[in-house]
RNA sequence: CGGGGCGUGGCGCAGUCCGGUAGCGCACCUGCUUUGGGAGCAGGGGGUCGCCAGUUCGAAUCUGGCCGCCCCGACCA
């Protein structure tokens, strides 16, 4: 590509909106352009940096057996009626109808059209299937932000794999698991395998690949010592038992007036440090009243209770609600003598004694509560968030927790889509069952965002080979005759070799050249002028380190095309 | 959906409090000079000031409503 003819619309300014690394750099660089909150339009830079993503995944997934496929987008709403998701699924499914009246809805994923396909498989013998496709994916987000990073229409590739049984489903899945780390490796992603909750999908084992950073709206819990990681939805620790003491014979209502916090209630005279005190949280799953019970420091993690309760609305209950059910304002709840409401209480409270919590009438609160003696527990459920610095559930270690990328996600689904829509196969004993599955994905912006995020520095982008959108870049520093001359040789040159190389013939200052390119994030470059021609000498300068070297002109070509083929395959 | 911020040439912003001919930098076009890290001079083009209504002799500026964008939270494969 000549840079004269190649739109490349990069920017001195950072977009006023943004503010995320990969947003600034992928507008500023002229990789793509806002078009509403949301929704991005490729510019051919972006487009090629998410093309090399692309084939990167399909040599990966066609290695483990994958078969492309292109579904539609449009789905009739009576499929998503069979498999339930027309309800689960809620404001994110976009729907509309259509001239008839008729209801449809835009995917937001593919398992149902998947399954629908699957439907033709009728024997065991035509089992194991892997099956793929890149497509958009719409969903109406609450919340779009930090430019690709989420968003509301983007292309991914999911996979979904059939099986016999479980065991076959297994090895599909450890397939993806070994396939997404290499991807994820080729594009320059160091990721970490997590667990994580499986919510709106289905499913058992869901692990998601997260790549550390600041921009992440996940967050990880990892050990440093072994290889436990899990997201914060579904992380574990070890914490030490704290000592209660001797308790009392029964609770004692004491006041307190206007303590409404676990903190106010640790700093009150005769109050009790927060490890002591029972937090009393009520929330309405179903329509349906609970108390959660927590020790006072710990913070619950509602998305481990949405999964106990498998629940589709779970929501924090209003005031007024509370006091009906309690007889008692938020601040002065608690459990002690309440019978007729679900509790759930964290195992971190088993056993314990001499607590406090709220008596359930504004201004007073109980001491020397007694939980096996004085609480009606329906069910122990760990609900608590880790934190930092808590012991690994696992070893000795001590958790780390960060920020993280979702860059894909793997499941293993069973059978829910394949009984709900008839995908079965016969099997050696002319049986009818349920085709045992898996879905897979991985999404293509979010992966050139996060690729962004991590691979840049204070001059712009600084894109793995792997992906880049051009290796090479051919700066001409100024066009007198002989250094076009030179430029054109070395850029057919460079071409035959099959390299993807951008010849900068530009007639720009060449502050602005390197800028450009500093920006937009070539990993090297050859700068050519009628200077270091005189002497034969081609500049060379790899974009991560910035230094350059002078080889001579006749041996340029080899070392450039030596380093990119390198690249490549790091 | 709750809280906060912001909408003024392509991009980044000032002007709004206190109403009176719409500005600055960059980018763009023409000419001359310049040419190894975002050039200089001269000339030039481009804006229904987010939209609608109102107040006023007069509205980018004041009032009301609406729309959009960003951030935090809620929410979320």
């Amino acid at each position: 590509m000549r840079w004269s003819q190649a739109f490349i619309p990069t920017l001195r300014d950072d977009p006023a909106g943004a503010e995320a690394i990969s947003h600034k750099l992928l507008v500023r660089g002229g990789f793509m352009r806002q078009l509403m909150s949301g929704s991005y339009s490729l510019l051919p830079a972006g487009f090629k940096v998410r093309s090399k993503i692309r084939t990167i995944i399909e040599q990966e997934i066609n290695g483990i057996g994958g078969q492309e496929f292109l579904l539609p987008v449009l789905h009739p709403a009576e499929i998503w009626h069979r498999s339930g998701r027309w309800e689960v699924v809620g404001d994110e499914l976009f729907r509309l109808k259509d001239r008839r009246g008729v209801d449809h809805a835009l995917g937001f994923t593919h398992e149902e059209i998947f399954t629908l396909v699957a439907t033709e498989l009728k024997s065991y013998k035509e089992l194991p299937q892997l099956w793929y496709h890149f497509q958009t994916k719409l969903r109406d987000e609450p919340r779009p932000k930090s430019g690709l990073l989420r968003v509301r229409e983007f292309v991914m590739k999911d996979s979904y794999s059939f099986d016999m049984d479980v065991e076959g489903q297994a090895v599909q899945f450890d397939n993806h698991h070994a396939a997404y780390v290499r991807i994820f490796k080729r594009m320059g992603l160091e990721t970490v395998a997590v667990e994580a909750s499986s919510g709106a999908m289905g499913g058992s084992d869901s692990i998601e690949f997260m790549v550390k950073s600041t921009a992440g709206e996940d967050l990880v819990a990892r050990c440093p010592s072994c290889d436990y990681a899990a997201n914060v939805e579904r992380a574990t620790s070890r914490i030490p038992k704290v000592d209660d003491g001797p308790g009392l014979d029964a609770p004692e209502k004491f006041a307190t007036p206007d303590v409404r916090t676990i903190d106010a209630l640790a700093n009150f005279e005769g109050g009790a440090a927060a490890e002591h005190q029972i937090k009393t949280l009520v929330h309405i799953a179903e329509g349906e009243p609970l108390l959660i019970l927590l020790r006072g420091d710990h913070p619950l993690q509602e998305q481990k209770l949405t999964d106990h309760l498998a629940a589709q609305t779970l929501r924090p209950a209003k005031e007024d609600e509370i006091v009906d059910l309690l007889g008692a304002h938020p601040g002065s709840l608690g459990a002690v003598g309440v019978s007729g409401v679900r509790t759930i209480a964290d195992p971190e409270l088993m056993g314990r004694t001499s607590m406090t919590t709220g008596a359930n009438e504004d201004d007073y609160h109980l001491r020397g509560v007694n939980v096996s003696r004085d609480i009606t527990v329906d069910e122990w459920v760990d609900l608590r968030e880790v934190r930092a610095g808590e012991g690994c559930p696992n070893c000795d270690g001590t958790l780390e927790v960060f920020k993280a990328i979702e860059v894909g996600h793997i499941f293993k689904l069973g059978t829910r889509y394949s009984e709900a829509l008839g995908a079965n196969v016969l099997d050696e004993n002319g049986k009818a069952r349920p085709i045992v599955m898996g879905s897979y994905g991985i999404g293509l912006g979010r992966a050139v965002a996060a690729v962004a995020e991590v691979h840049n520095d204070d001059k712009g982008l600084v894109w793995p080979v792997s992906v880049a959108p051009w290796e090479v870049v051919i700066t001409l520093v100024k066009l007198d005759e002989e250094t076009v001359a030179a430029g054109e040789k070395m850029y057919e040159e460079l071409q035959a070799d099959g390299i993807d190389v951008l010849l900068d013939d530009r007639s720009e200052r060449p502050g602005v050249k390197f800028n450009d390119a500093e920006l937009i994030g070539i990993p090297f470059r050859i700068t050519l002028g009628p200077r270091g021609l005189a002497e034969g000498i081609a500049e060379f300068q790899a974009r991560t380190d910035g230094e350059s070297t002078d080889l001579d002109i006749h041996e340029a070509i080899a070392h450039v095309v030596e380093l990119v083929t390198a690249g490549r395959n790091a």
